[in-house]
DNA sequence: CTGCAATCTTGACACTGTCAACTTAACCTT
DNA sequence: AAGGTTAAGTTGACAGTGTCAAGATTGCAG
């Protein structure tokens, strides 16, 4: 039986928030770079990935939708098919931003850190990664939860790149034991990713653990790094 | 434009494969046990399950759906309501078949393994817990994806508590570290759980580590076990 | 100013989960 | 055994989904 939504929010579609507050005459079509931004609204691709990241931190990696972003921004239902050709694309998108904010989340910590600790530097971009993953669940579930990616899209793989990169960086002053420097690489990143998946995945006896950054410390075993210098 | 399958298999209702080769008449109503067996069909519980297992190996996670296994089964699209009210409710009893074969594979290579010798042990359960994830990944990202499961499922309950189970024995020998016995147990976790993640998530670079039983002893580093006795 | 191409709209189709009402079959009571 | 209750199956409906097709609108290029 469980509980039911008998048959809440009717009023999905709508209009009348086109162009809010927005510049409405005053379009400035000149150059201003990457944006399409040409026709009826501002920039509606951008709008759409807006929509997609509020509607998936909201209702969870599985609520994306085509009709809601497009709802929510305004447009009808078959509007974004013309920025998105599949819910794929639009998916690959919005995990694109998310890895935008995967790595600002990362750099953030790891500039607080002393830049001549190695060890602190890791352990901070872990800290990010952490921070990151623990505030925006379904953002994490929808970038590593096996949702069907396009391949071919440059800006989600450049943003996952630079994701990537970054646990390259503070991994490199690690010491390559058996493994070598590449396995000791694979090892910090599986630790992290994997305490942080587990964690989210409610596994009740562990879930308690409150303090999060000291037990990041505590978990890492004792990995050789390079003397500061 | 993307590739498109103009409109494939439109004869999805085929019924007719009801009871096939099954008993018809001899229907052996007593006990047997668990089963419900009642009614119409044989066990119609256990064929959605069978049929949603197969739908997610061979299509993916989010490829599950009630229609799809009902008309797999050979029953109207509405007939599993009555063993699963609900997407979430089907889904985690799959998920519980899963973990079923999980908690196996893990207990099939540590019964190959040196009792006698807890690396062994610990290393024979891992490389099961990465065969279950690289012979299954759709069933892997629907257990571990991130997907709602129904909380109140005791079936669920007791095969997933099974397989950490499984964990917490491999893990029990080792030495407890800075982070302590349960710290320690969430390191081994972590480790095999994430790097079997980065990997089913086509990370590019990483994705050609062929010899994937090799790189297991490499990637762990050496955490102090108490001597076999 | 005329065409064009990009953008957005409406409408349709097949598919989905879920609910409601109905039919049927198995069991339980008398 | 007859009858009633109920579980297990059916059809039908509804809202919501991705996606395609065709028409309308807009801004820019020629």
């Amino acid at each position: 039986m469980t509980t039911r939504k008998t048959n809440g929010k009717t009023n999905i579609g709508d209009r009348e928030s086109r162009n809010s507050g927005k510049s409405k005459s005053s379009r400035e079509p000149g150059g201003h770079g990457a944006g399409k931004r040409s026709h009826h609204h501002g920039d509606l691709r951008a709008a759409l990935i807006d929509a997609g990241v509020d509607l998936v931190s909201e209702h969870g990696a599985s609520a994306l939708s085509i009709r809601k972003v497009a709802a929510r921004a305004g447009v009808s239902h078959a509007a974004p098919a013309h920025h998105f050709a599949t819910l794929a694309d639009l998916r690959t998108a919005v995990i694109a931003r998310g890895h935008l904010k995967f790595a600002a989340m990362m750099r953030e910590q790891i500039e607080l850190a002393d830049a001549s600790d190695p060890r602190a530097m890791l352990l901070a971009a872990c800290r990010g990664y952490m921070n990151f993953a623990f505030q925006n669940p379904s953002m994490f579930h929808l970038m590593f939860g096996g949702f069907e990616k396009s391949a071919d899209d440059m800006e989600f793989s450049r943003a996952a790149e630079a994701s990537y990169e970054i646990l390259r960086e503070v991994s490199a002053p690690l010491l390559p034991g058996r493994a070598g420097p590449e396995g000791n690489e694979i090892l910090v990143w599986s630790i992290i990713h994997g305490y942080v998946g587990i964690m989210l995945n409610d596994n009740s006896a562990l879930k308690d653990h409150a303090d999060r950054a000291a037990l990041l410390e505590m978990i890492f075993p004792d990995l050789p790094m390079r003397e500061p210098g």
